[in-house]
DNA sequence: TCCTAGTTTATAATGGTTCTAAATAGGTGT
DNA sequence: ACACCTATTTAGAACCATTATAAACTAGGA
């Protein structure tokens, strides 16, 4: 299985739940935006299996302890996950509540001016609000 | 009262307890980010008064659709909210759990090249995570 | 096979936010 | 001032995403 180096390397055991959970976010071309609800609902539909809600939220923070995952800053009661880490925005569609990935070439390179003494940027991220 | 009109011109009356919100939000030369527990405790301490947190929830909810305080897109299990609704970016500190203005000078001009179809951008928000 | 630590799971707990419904206060007309 | 109606406040319940618990199960090495 091609995922049970990649979750060896980041310290968690190559379990069933575990591959399922890798199949449904790492097997595909394109990445994409969930919650965890959206998730549990694809492993249940889309792979005919049950995961637990509790091993798909300890897994999910893992991953994203690790960098396998982002979180995305956004106000919204439930937590949303990108399965593409590189650095990138989005758009957030105010009124369908979905987000959209811009490219690094659709938004122009970001200055920050400001420093703040003995801190480092880790990350810069643009939220994009549509309305209409 | 300052305050009063304010609120009625956004449909709310002006009662003893939106009007505390407003002085502890309002009466103040600097803007500050807040969450409504930090709000709760600052109404207690500061205003020797206590207001619900349901009025407490009401109130800043109305201002919020309102235009007089914004929420800031953070990844947290709180909202948080700004008195500075001006166009403006956010350094996050991750140790500290802080928000830091960027003022507009602080940051180059955001130039978002791709546009949606039908779609009005309503807000350009940057935050600047730090580490360290 | 045995052993042990890691994992999964159902379920409970937590905690921020929203809802409810009864009591109170604001505002308008008299 | 009073009556009346509606908005507001409040304590507490409900809601719901997330985290914690602890018992059953499993992976993997000895
Ligand atoms: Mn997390
Ligand atoms: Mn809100
Ligand atoms: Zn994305
Ligand atoms: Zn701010």
């Amino acid at each position: 299985m091609k995922y049970i180096e990649k979750l060896r390397n980041s310290g968690l055991r190559p379990t069933k739940q575990r591959l399922k959970i890798c199949e449904v976010l790492f097997d595909t071309k394109k990445t994409f935006h969930f919650t965890i609800n959206d998730l549990s609902k694809k492993i249940k539909n889309k792979m005919n299996t049950k995961v637990s809600l509790a091993t798909i939220y300890n897994t999910i923070n893992a991953f994203e302890k690790k960098g396998y995952l982002k979180q995305i800053p956004i106000n919204s009661n439930q937590t949303y996950f990108d399965t593409n880490v590189t650095d990138h925005h989005h758009f957030y569609d105010l009124k369908d509540e979905k987000l959209i990935d811009l490219e690094n070439t659709d938004v122009g390179p970001i200055n920050i001016k400001k420093k703040i003494n003995g801190k480092k940027i880790k990350s810069v991220e643009v939220l994009v609000k549509l309305e209409g």
